[in-house]
DNA sequence: TAATAGATATACGTATTTGTATGGTTAAGA
DNA sequence: TCTTAACCATACAAATACGTATATCTATTA
């Protein structure tokens, strides 16, 4: 075999790729734990030694030529293949003792995550975790969490996934707010009562009135994504707001609304990590500790039901 | 986006690949244009921040271990996505200088490329011209060559191809050899005719004998895969060879056998390139070249027949 | 208009990597 | 058994690449 045409400096190429995609030098120089100039050099070497001009100097903004567009595909095919082959560096690797990355939504690491990973921490000490908090479904594929706890199945075939159960979801509200709400016996009949979300395209307004509700923008005054500050306005009796039961349950404070018409919704509690990470013995043990401890509260509350 | 997961040295990634597929870190070292050492302290490095081993030090002796064995595939992978990556860099080059590889078998290289190589050379002065000649069909998708001249279509389809035309081949002899033998109306009626050429698994006679010859070992007493040689033994009087009409006929030494029964096959000639390189102006300019000169080398022998 | 923030490119001292030379070990052949 | 050849690992000097500091430019904001 001829190896004439992969003996350029790979290193070059990622220093391309995640420049291009990071848009700036220095945000790529960031994202690898370089220097701004480092990744000056090694673009322009690559440059230079390609013949071609990657990218259009404009201002203070590089901008991809032609020819870097159509590279950057190529370059995006090999950073591909590098992620995969670092997944499965990690797939190998056989040391319980390193980090783990966590993937949650807000509540559940506001209100769950402390304890499971309190009991985690005493039974592997040399377990390190980190835990990425977002209301986005993070890219497994992309490695940005080694483990994520998510509300829906996931797609992807190369996930290894388990179901932990399902979680209803009520609408929680202060005893006062929800005394001055009227006794009814179907959804279409509120009018007047007030949700706290995010509901900025309607995706929940829309849910809701296909199963027989009446809400249009007059219910969604309070309007904020971060879950925690909704349950802090819901608190001060500023409307209600959808929750979990077993977490809502438990605060003193919340009182579930319409407790007579049955949850409003059920949402599924998945556990996902990435087929490659089956064969690693540290994200195996948090994965099945998670599966373990998060599996007993979800039951717990479907007891309760 | 993360790129936790691909800032590890993809250089050392190349390392290992060429490593194990080479076998040998001195053969790898060679093939990158590197010193052993390099590759040495590449490859351990890789090893040490893995925290796995690839390779077993057995003897003088590399050999992959079984994470090694995994791992490889997606260093290949990478390695292919780099293939890739060069080869659309090769594409984008506009520039009329530079070097092309042409890939020939030994009878086009040793009798037509000469002349085509010299009118090309007198019309593109800044185009050199590397020749690989084998008579294995080379791998365009490794680079191997830029362009090649086959004798049978390609079946890879990011690979362009242009027919030529096809190729008349016959058997020839010295005119002395050839006067001994009988004349026949019939392939069947052969029986004493030496044929030299490579039949070390009975390829050869398996063909002709599905047309009605009847051909054993017998018939192939002196055997060499190097054609400059058949035809130097022919010329000696010593078998008959297979040979193209458009070259057998210009050689005074060499006669047709069994003219009357016209030609023994048919080989089409193929001009084939990989299809990056459609927009590669100089790779363009010969593949035009060559198409052109040989296509019109291939028509005066069909005029001839 | 002036100032600030954020971007890239360059200079220079330092740190890292590379190549040369060498030693040690194994496998094959005389 | 001895020799030769091929291979890997290590030591040290040279070459290279990196980070810090800095200059310059641009878009945004006061």
């Amino acid at each position: 075999m001829t190896w004439s045409s992969v003996d350029f400096d790979w290193n070059q190429a990622r220093a391309f790729l995640v420049t291009a995609e990071e848009g700036t030098l220095s945000a790529a120089a960031k994202a690898l734990g370089l220097t701004q100039p480092t990744l000056s050099r090694q673009v322009s070497a690559l440059e230079a030694e390609l013949g071609i001009t990657l990218f259009e100097r404009v201002g203070q903004r590089l901008v991809l030529t032609e020819s870097g567009i159509e590279l950057l595909e190529h370059a995006r095919l090999m950073g591909d293949a590098a992620l995969n082959f670092a997944l499965a560096v990690a797939g190998q690797s056989q040391q319980l003792e390193g980090t783990v990355t966590i993937s949650a939504g807000e509540l559940d690491a506001a209100f769950r995550l402390p304890r499971i990973i309190a009991l985690l921490r005493q039974a592997e000490p040399g377990i390190d975790i980190e835990v990425v908090v977002t209301n986005d479904v993070s890219d497994l594929k992309r490695r940005e969490a080694d483990i994520a706890i998510r509300n829906c199945r996931p797609t992807q075939n190369d996930l290894i996934a388990k179901k932990l159960g399902d979680e209803a979801i009520w609408l929680y509200g202060t005893q006062d707010y929800l005394s001055e709400l009227p006794h009814i016996t179907d959804f279409a009949e509120l009018t007047d009562i007030q949700i706290i979300g995010f509901d900025r395209n309607n995706s929940v307004s829309n849910i809701l009135n296909q199963q027989g509700w009446q809400l249009s923008k007059q219910n969604f005054r309070l309007i904020t994504s971060f879950q925690l500050l909704q349950l802090g306005l819901c608190k001060e009796g500023l409307g209600t707001i959808f929750f979990p039961q077993t977490m809502g349950d438990k605060d003193p404070d919340l009182v579930r609304a319409f407790d007579h018409m049955g949850p409003i919704m059920k949402l599924p509690v998945w556990l996902v990590c990435h087929q490659e990470l089956r064969t690693n013995l540290r994200v195996r043990r948090v994965f099945d500790f998670i599966a373990n401890e998060l599996g007993q509260v979800l039951e717990s509350g479907e007891a309760n039901k």
